[in-house]
DNA sequence: TAACGTTATGTAATAATATAACATTTATAA
DNA sequence: TTATAAATGTTATATTATTACATAACGTTA
């Protein structure tokens, strides 16, 4: 069960563009999008990124500075996430592989860490630049 | 087998500087701390640090924009690393860890792309942090 | 050694990413 | 309603990283 989040109207504006883009989106680059839709400064952005990523609508690509729209319709806040990065083409996507994630959390070690959040970025070729 | 790189003047300086401190390091401190070594410009550090990062010597905490010298010694180049980070005193060790290593150097998925490098990061609360 | 290509350095300017501080408004719920 | 939390608006600034261009040092081979 998923909880329904009622976006405010900056979220909402933000959300939709991430979403409808279909790939990873940089701040600045939402920015300069939603300005015609009256949302005009950084910090803008960021309060609904980082409130966006909170409730796991989006995820933080951490390796790009760019955040892309939840792919994985189970993901209620953001502390188990796993993606592939074409590092040609920079194409994302979201892995969703249950074997994987319950590998990831269920790792311990004997460092005494208590784990309650990964993140996890592979890279390499997609399909397409592959052949190329 | 590790190849011996041998590390220009202020590769040296800004490596030196990293490993010593024990922990992550942000470009900008390192900055700070090599002025009086005669390294004086952000450039100066970022060339620095690619190339450490390019030979393994450092790795690059991706949550964190901060650079951790490597704390596995075979680590060649990076292209398979895992990190766990408390979340309250910012703690961050490198996870050397053969099965987790595997399992993530052998994984793939019906994706179509090519795998060729991974970064994991987890988070969580060290021993200390989690008794207080 | 001399010539060549590669790697590293120096320097200035600027781009890109992110947060601090403060005032105000809107939504939620007791 | 009234209190509280959440969201917004705005300006300024901090932090992280790269572009562009010139010069120097290094490694290889003729
Ligand atoms: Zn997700
Ligand atoms: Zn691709
Ligand atoms: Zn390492
Ligand atoms: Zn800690």
């Amino acid at each position: 069960m998923q909880k329904e989040h009622n976006l405010s109207k900056n979220q909402k504006i933000i959300f939709d563009l991430i979403d409808k883009s279909g790939g990873p989106m940089k701040a600045y680059s939402i920015l300069f999008n939603v300005q015609k839709k009256g949302i005009k400064a950084p910090l803008q952005v960021y309060r609904a990124l980082d409130k966006l990523v909170e409730i796991g609508k989006i995820h933080k690509i951490e390796s790009r500075n760019a955040f892309i729209a939840c792919q994985n319709s189970s993901c209620q806040v953001s502390k188990a996430t796993a993606f592939s990065i074409c590092e040609s083409c920079e194409n994302v996507s979201e892995i969703s592989n249950s074997k994987l994630s319950k590998y990831l959390s269920n790792f311990s070690d004997n460092s005494g860490m208590k784990y309650n959040k990964y993140n996890l970025e592979f890279f390499g070729l997609c399909k397409k630049c592959k052949s190329k």
